[in-house]
DNA sequence: GTGAAAGCGCTAACAC
DNA sequence: GTGTTAGCGCTTTCAC
């Protein structure tokens, strides 16, 4: 399979000039000759010349237009739809992009971390897994000073930019929107600690109650994973007692939904005797009946943006770290219009 | 940004050995002392010592451990799902995936290939978009000589490899199951022509109407896309005319779910009056309700499976292309249910 | 504006 | 079993 491809020394032979002018023209370096450029340009595509970017990484730690994306899953909507925005910028500017996925493991985090061949990719685009020590990627990665630039999932006290919803405001919107619906005992079915996101979004959901005197119950704040299954047996827990919620807001909308399994099979009117909403805007939450109220993420923009940040810090060797916060935007929906009371 | 990183060079030195003997110990050639080996493999260790991914992949036309992966999409359950499986055997064996995502574009899929640095990548999976003419893919990529595998969205007459779910018999028994539950007047809103698993999934739905003496109706034959929405425009074109069917196959679950809006919409009662089915077994079938009756496509394992023989095609050179055909399992739930006759 | 040549980090003959 | 050396394809001084 020895199979030989087109290399400008190739083009060089061919047009009896040499590699390095060959080099040039084909990278657009000014000082060439516009005739031989056009030259060197056309043949290459007749012959159908690519640059070998292994020897572009190699050759004077040159660019190799690959970026590596590092994150829990990909089988979810909000996550393949960040993808989708971090490889519509990519695509656009002619880099790759490589795929690592944690499956939320540390340990898998840290062993992809430290088998990386930083030399072959230009930067990273990180969303961090569940029982991450966030510390170990300044160890691992930044002190190589390759950009880096964390998206949704993001460490604290990290001198590195980082993409992420407003993940305070959204939940304190949604929480003041249950209430404003007449929803009083308002449970939240919340994320694993440690987590920045689960942190924001109990903090907003705490704040929303405060500033409506509502009291705040710590036995109806349950941490736990991210999966449906999670929000129902969180639910199934807030249930059990005596003393019940009469609305759920959940971390996410896959918990969301778990709970509205539960509250269903118990013959709980969602909506009218019981409110459920949401944060993300999975499609699923459109399609569940009753519907799902949600706080959506603009999940593609997250990539985008991440995308397009790292990129600017590759470009410039002295980057400033940078934050950005995307608002969310409630999505409205049956299962938290209580009927007139 | 000019940052050094460990080199063989580096370790040779320190060890007073030649490159050679590193290269040698680090890939557990077996010609080398015992000793030698470990003293290198504990220096690499503690040195942090990384092999540069390009200067491999450069020298003698070595391996890069880099896979590309084609498709149209990534944010839908069962892509997402495919890449997972694909990601895990990648994982265990060192190798990355590069991803390309085509947005099921016939033009940017070609731009993707055309410009593809063939020399950095090791092998292609490769999901082809709609209007894709396969014939391209022959004359782009593999007269490189570098290994295909195709998967799901398989091209005919191309001398690869093809991983695929059952297409025909998951199409047929489905059928089968909704006329078995006394639908008769079964339509099929298929996907785009041209694509072998549109075909396939044709072909089995009408397997099954004539082995059942079921006459088949052109009429009942819609041809789009594979969204939601293209599901719902479908199902209002069938319930358009005096004479309606009383069920509908779809050629995945999102058609299926759009069918579904459309008929609860005008208060058709799914099950009793109407039957629906899909294909994929995408989670929202279990969500909306009623639940949807669906094939189970093994999308985590057509990853897997088509990983695995990508690698095995990798590692020795004249490999013989094979066809790989996955069962599909069909779940039974309400939206198939007819209330006894 | 262009060429010659060094070298990026690694592998694979080829010697010994 | 180990060292020497010649590249892999490209970029980039440094001459001219």
């Amino acid at each position: 399979m020895a199979h030989h491809f087109v290399t400008i020394k190739d083009l060089a032979k061919a047009l009896n000039i040499s590699v390095s002018t060959v080099s040039r023209a084909l990278r657009g370096t000014y000082d060439v000759n516009e005739e031989t450029k056009e030259k060197v340009l056309a043949l290459a595509e007749e012959l159908h010349y690519r640059p070998n970017s292994n020897a572009r990484g190699l050759a004077a730690r040159g660019s190799t237009r690959n970026i590596g994306v590092i994150l829990p899953f990909i089988a979810n909507y909000y996550c393949s739809t960040v993808i989708t925005g971090i490889q519509e910028v990519a695509y656009s500017k002619g880099y790759n992009i490589v795929l690592f996925v944690t499956n939320d493991a540390a340990e898998r985090e840290l062993s992809i971390i430290r088998n990386l061949s930083m030399s072959s990719l230009d930067g990273f685009l990180i969303s961090v897994s569940s029982g991450t020590d966030p510390h170990r990627y300044t160890e691992e990665i930044m002190t190589h000073g390759i950009p880096v630039v964390f998206f949704d999932r993001v460490p604290d006290h990290m001198p590195a930019s980082k993409v992420m919803q407003d993940d305070y405001n959204g939940a304190f919107e949604t929480v003041e929107h249950l209430i404003s619906n007449g929803y009083r005992q308002i449970a939240h079915i919340a994320g694993p600690r440690g987590l920045s996101l689960t942190e924001q979004r109990l903090k907003g959901y705490l704040a929303a109650l405060t500033k409506h005197r509502i009291p705040i119950k710590e036995e109806w704040i349950i941490h736990s994973g991210f999966s449906q299954e999670c929000g129902e047996e969180d639910t199934r827990l807030l249930l059990a007692p005596e003393e019940q919620p009469d609305a759920i807001f959940a971390v996410n909308d896959r918990k969301a939904i778990g709970a509205m399994l539960v509250l269903k099979d118990k013959g709980i009117r969602i909506g009218q005797d019981f409110g459920v909403a949401g944060f993300t805007n999975d499609p699923m939450s459109a399609i569940i009946s009753p519907t799902l109220t949600t706080m959506a993420e603009p999940a593609f923009d997250i990539g985008k943006i991440s995308c397009e940040l790292l990129l600017k810090h590759i470009a410039k060797k002295h980057f400033q770290a940078e934050d950005v916060i995307l608002p969310g935007k409630l999505i409205i929906r049956e299962s938290s219009r209580r009927r007139k009371l």
